[in-house]
DNA sequence: ATGAAAGCGCTAACAC
DNA sequence: GTGTTAGCGCTTTCAT
């Protein structure tokens, strides 16, 4: 019932030539390989004719080249990374790549077992924003040579490219000018696992600024809020902190899915933001333009982390993953801190 | 520099067996072909030695399947989409099946594109929010057997499979809801083209609600904004929308993009919602619980829409596309009504 | 200016 | 129980 797929084998019988002829034709090659240009004509006009298309498994297969990339996140359904993925398709496609996009839910072994499935699947090479605690899944890959960027957060120790933004930098300055405009104890809502790199960055940048400018660092202004649990810890510790005795004054979420909760239950309080306190988030998204008051965020170059991730795995694959660790490249980019209304008195 | 990788044939020569049982062996086969089960245990124990991992795109070569399926959206980046890929995603691992994901921009020719960039592929079948007006391209498909399943947006007057919710009962319910309390001046902001089903069948449902209301239907609250540039369209209009000489006193948001567009002028202008003006918007996202007031939706069932596409779609990988046009699969589902602030007087 | 043959890694039909 | 052979569709080396 299926109709048989046309091959090359079918364009050089009805045509008489032979199928390395037309190959040659059909991947721009003819006149390299001394083709006469009425027989490349011959081949196209078949190749219409016939509408056909080369198979991309065959031609994978023996070239050992899918040109396919993988994408691996931990929520493709957070806006942060669903625009990450966006972008990637596009520089990817571009450069004549497809992309096939996984989602690990911050789930370590599901990650492992993604990373070896495109592996397996002769997946070109891979861009990631892995959860993993330590580097012996991408050690491995490493020793096979096969190429691979990781985003968004880095392995501390590990020598790989990466592309990232400088989160304690960016921290910092949110923070600074949180404390310019007088606020002074100032709570920050982290969340687990605070060893990704991103996130202990920031908390690292939480308490530079903080002690740059002679505040006080207090540990119990630090909260770790469970990734998969967020509304209901943040609301129970957000209460703690508002009592007498802490009475913080501003917030400092780690990223936009902890913000959204504080706001949820400030909302719910009807605790007034900034009058009662102020907020400030990492990750601008487009909500916080929204909100009433809108919300100050630092917000990432997320194009520019896409087209470098692609530049540099392009580079990879097509040296073969033939890079001494040394030269990896670690592309850290600047961060935008954009002010509104919530940390405005 | 990069080490060859472990074929079946490596396997079988180091065992001294043939190619055949190893294949055998590694695709559980072995008991059903009669391989002594100390064979199976050599076989399995040099796999795990050598590393041997099969490659893909031989034995999609071979078996002339790829175990990919390909999801084609008008906008990844856009929550509603999102949600669905990593739906998609977790249903189609589960059935052994890889996703690729692309995203149109709405850019009718880039979607015939990508269509066939994925069929060229030997990608399995296609799961597909369309742009299309007419169903070309897809008859295509049907003709040679290629299997396919519509979401979200089906081509009227075309016999395909289909997963979606009824857009106009849906519209329709959140319409009543909204008259029922009072209001009745009730203007809707489509989004263009408007010939997509989606869109279509919530203008119809709009028209319906008012009809049986025995309100009239005044073609100058129907507005349609371009895709490419909503927030300023929609401030303009919704500008003369609130001179005396219209005073509506309720929105319906024909999607999510909308219904933030309106919410960000309202605010801007200190219209109060639900006092001033009502807001009801189709889509529901997790922002519409966050904004003061909390905004009314029509939800769709995200999870149930991936799951049964993914059903229809792997049923027709499976039967090899051989079913005849009657037998295509439309599935309908129901949308839910959530009420919140934004339209309670 | 063109073609024959080998082989990428795998599975299936058919021996023995 | 196990092996031989053929072939999926393509590109490449080496001939002619």
């Amino acid at each position: 019932m299926k109709e048989k797929k046309i091959s090359i084998t079918d364009i050089a019988k009805s045509l008489g030539v032979s199928k390395t002829l037309v190959s040659m034709v059909i991947n721009n090659r003819g006149d390299i390989n001394g083709i006469s240009k009425k027989t490349q004509k011959r081949v196209w006009a078949k190749v219409k004719d016939l509408n056909y298309k080369p198979n991309m498994m065959a031609r994978s297969l023996r070239l050992g080249k899918s040109n396919i990339i993988g994408l691996i996140v931990s929520d493709i359904s957070n806006s942060f990374y669903s625009k990450i993925a966006r972008n990637i398709e596009r520089y990817a496609e571009f450069k004549g790549y497809n992309l096939i996009i996984c989602s690990t839910e911050e789930d370590i072994p599901r990650e492992i077992r993604l990373i070896n499935m495109l592996k397996d699947r002769q997946v070109d090479g891979l861009i990631i924003s892995s959860s993993q605690k330590d580097s012996i899944v991408f050690d491995g890959l490493i020793k096979d040579n096969y190429p691979f960027v990781l985003i968004d957060r880095y392995i501390p120790g590990f020598k790989s490219n990466y592309v990232g933004v400088d989160n304690i930098k960016g921290t910092y300055d949110g923070l600074m000018h949180l404390i310019r405009q007088g606020y002074d104890k100032i709570a920050v809502f982290a969340i687990t696992p605070t060893y990704v790199s991103s996130i202990n960055d920031r908390i690292v940048g939480y308490m530079k600024a903080l002690i740059d400018s002679g505040l006080n660092y207090n540990k119990n202004l630090l909260k770790e809020i469970p990734c998969n649990n967020i509304k209901p810890v943040v609301k129970e510790e957000l209460k703690k902190l508002l009592l007498p005795k802490n009475k913080i004054n501003a917030i400092f979420a780690i990223n936009n899915s902890i913000a959204i909760a504080c706001i949820e239950y400030l909302n719910e309080m009807h605790i007034k933001i900034p009058e009662d306190i102020a907020l400030i988030s990492f990750d601008d998204i487009d909500f916080f333009k929204l909100t009433i008051p809108t919300v100050t965020s630092v917000e990432q170059p997320i194009e520019e982390i896409c087209k470098q991730a692609i530049d540099v795995l392009e580079n990879e694959i097509d040296t073969n993953g033939n890079f001494s660790v040394n030269e990896k490249q670690k592309i850290i980019l600047p961060t935008n801190l954009i002010i509104r209304r919530s940390t405005i008195k």
